[in-house]
DNA sequence: GCAAATTTAGGACATTTGTCCTATTTATTA
DNA sequence: TAATAAATAGGACAAATGTCCTAAATTTGC
């Protein structure tokens, strides 16, 4: 592997560990046996690793959303979906851990964080829709509702990791399914009959 | 004001507005216009201050929620102990935007605030029940849904302002009301026929 | 195989920050 | 009022950190 490479990997796991308050261009090289002159030769400072790992997470994202098959709407799609997403955002944890901080130290990343954003909850809305003309979720809800949920289903979804972080003492591997069913269980109340039916044959 | 205090005020002040990482012991020196040493005598390190506005949150809370008239049940009482909540929380907002990065840098915290997250969690679910069993909320909700629904409404309590830092962009007067409409579309579709009437009718 | 470009190591330096220390001033109390 | 305690100012210092620089080593391209 390239060391530029090799920087973000293990940028990535020393930022995981300890947060971003705590890691050096220094520690990072410490940890990769290379001097820190040679790591700042790559990178110069922590936010241009810290925004490396987040266009890295971006890319990952896009991928592997892209590849996912959508044959025909269901509540499984939405599950697998998020399941995928909510995997790697633990994978990248420390940028949720220190969103804000992180936000406010690196403009450019709140910025095209917030027009993503934007994207995935236009995306969203659509397949929450589209779930409501096939009869999965009620129409006795507003659109307007739905706008609502989702807000709060983002925030959640931006969040839990940071609440895991400091409350969850469940099994490691099970972490991700732990929140990613409280995350649906926000949803249920929402679900018809049948959505109910595909909630209970869900393959988790 | 006694400087110990003073200090407390002018410390809130910085951290909301810079954030925990970006205010050190001279800075609020510099602001209150006393010298570094001075404000070391009182005290020591920034952890010792974040603490303490941290005991003062609590104790803040505690009043306020103590002096609540509990006149019968009804959606209003949890609307209006929300939204001191949710006021005193962005009061000292710095504490919820760096919540890990504090909870990992001072463990007295963290240990305090688990405890204290429980023992809210189980008031709220004694108080779901009390509107459950009054026809208030719905009782086709098991107890475990409504132990799920707390767990998210307190993720939701504890990051809407990390969120709203980020994402937020509406008057600055309407904030804390406008999450806390999201807050309770969460517990909207739990709410019955009669529910639904207290919460059209809630005094905001 | 050799010149040029890239990569690497490590030193130097200024800045920031917490921490400690002492001297002085102000407040308290007996 | 005198002595004692509390509060304040500001200097000193070490550790940490980002940043810059140079020289050596390695790789690349012709």
């Amino acid at each position: 592997m390239r060391t530029k490479d090799k920087i973000l990997v293990t940028a990535l796991q020393l930022l995981n560990e300890h947060g971003v308050k705590s890691v050096t261009i220094r520690d990072i090289a410490a940890e990769m046996g290379i001097s820190h002159g040679n790591l700042g030769y790559h990178y110069a400072n922590m936010e241009l690793i810290i925004y490396a790992l987040y266009e890295q997470l971006v890319k990952e994202m896009d991928a592997v959303i892209g590849s996912m098959q959508f044959s025909g709407i269901h509540l499984q799609l939405v599950y697998d979906s998020n399941k995928i997403m909510f995997t790697k955002f633990y994978e990248y944890r420390f940028l949720f851990i220190d969103f804000v901080a992180i936000g406010r130290s690196i403009p450019k990343l709140r910025k095209h964080y917030l027009s993503l954003q934007k994207k995935r909850a236009a995306e969203f809305f659509m397949l929450l829709m589209l779930l409501k003309s096939n009869n999965i979720l009620s129409s006795k809800f507003s659109d307007e509702q739905y706008g609502q949920l989702i807000q709060s289903l983002t925030i959640f979804g931006d969040f839990w990791i940071s609440s895991s972080e400091l409350v969850y003492n469940g099994k490691k591997d099970k972490r991700v399914d732990y929140y990613l069913n409280l995350f649906f269980a926000l949803i249920l109340p929402y679900l018809t009959k049948e959505g109910q039916k595909q909630y209970g044959m869900l393959q988790k």
